[in-house]
DNA sequence: AGCACA
């Protein structure tokens, strides 16, 4: 198997990412980057020593994460090429979706023993206080926005120079687009054609920097109906 | 190099 001995999996695994930029920045990155290649459920990256440099992206299904895999390999990515393969075990939100999920038990003994220490600690300190049973921070932060893809699927485009823009509103001219691309570095031009409403080709100077308008309009809202959905035009 | 979900 070419991606690292792993078989298929609808996450996949990357590596080698610059350990420098802050979390919610990276997760937002890699979000409008990869987004172009299906639904993605679920981003996660910690930043623990263990763990940095390194992220899951959680797709819809496999077919998207294959797709990610082949053409995002060693794609430059805040100046390091990004190695990815598909995650060697199911993630938790997918295990969630399909309802086999169990709140993980069977962990390293470490780490378990570390918890169970600490349960015990929260116990008999709540014993102590005489306070009542405080629930465990359940913050949703999963970011499980999803993108309405006009259209049937289409197969996944290598990084390209020339973005290519859908589900604009109709009244979407050169000139507004222009106003959001041009504060990117090495943008060139807008490219829309009157017979095709809803669509437009932005043309950078080199994949780079295509990438990085991307990864920073993906989704942008012109109005409320329309987030914009981004990916690289077809060579 | 490193495969988690706080």
């Amino acid at each position: 198997m070419l991606s690292g001995d792993v078989p298929p999996n609808q996450t996949i695994y990357i590596k080698n990412l610059n350990e420098k930029i802050k979390k919610e920045e990276l997760k937002r990155s890699l979000y409008g980057l990869f987004s172009q290649y299906g639904r993605i459920l679920d981003v996660v990256a910690l930043k623990t020593p263990k763990l940095r440099g390194q992220a899951w992206i959680v797709y819809g299904d496999v077919t998207a994460a294959s797709a990610a895999v082949r053409q995002m390999q060693n794609f430059p990515f805040y100046d390091k090429p990004m190695r990815i393969q598909f995650a060697k075990t199911k993630s938790d939100c997918v295990s969630k979706a399909d309802g086999t999920y169990v709140p993980r038990e069977k962990k390293k003994k470490q780490e378990e023993k570390a918890e169970r220490r600490r349960k015990a600690e929260e116990a008999t300190t709540a014993a102590a206080n005489g306070a009542s049973a405080q629930s465990n921070g359940g913050i949703p932060t999963s970011q499980t926005s999803r993108q309405g893809k006009p259209g049937v699927q289409e197969a996944a485009a290598a990084p390209n120079n020339i973005l290519f823009i859908q589900n604009l509103p109709h009244e979407t001219t050169s000139m507004m687009l222009q106003v959001l691309f041009r504060q990117y570095p090495g943008f060139k031009e807008v490219r829309m054609v009157e017979a095709k409403p809803g669509i437009a080709f932005v043309e950078f100077g080199d994949d780079m920097q295509s990438s990085i308008a991307m990864q920073a309009l993906q989704g942008f809202k012109i109005t409320p109906q329309n987030p914009m959905s981004i990916t690289y035009a077809k060579k």
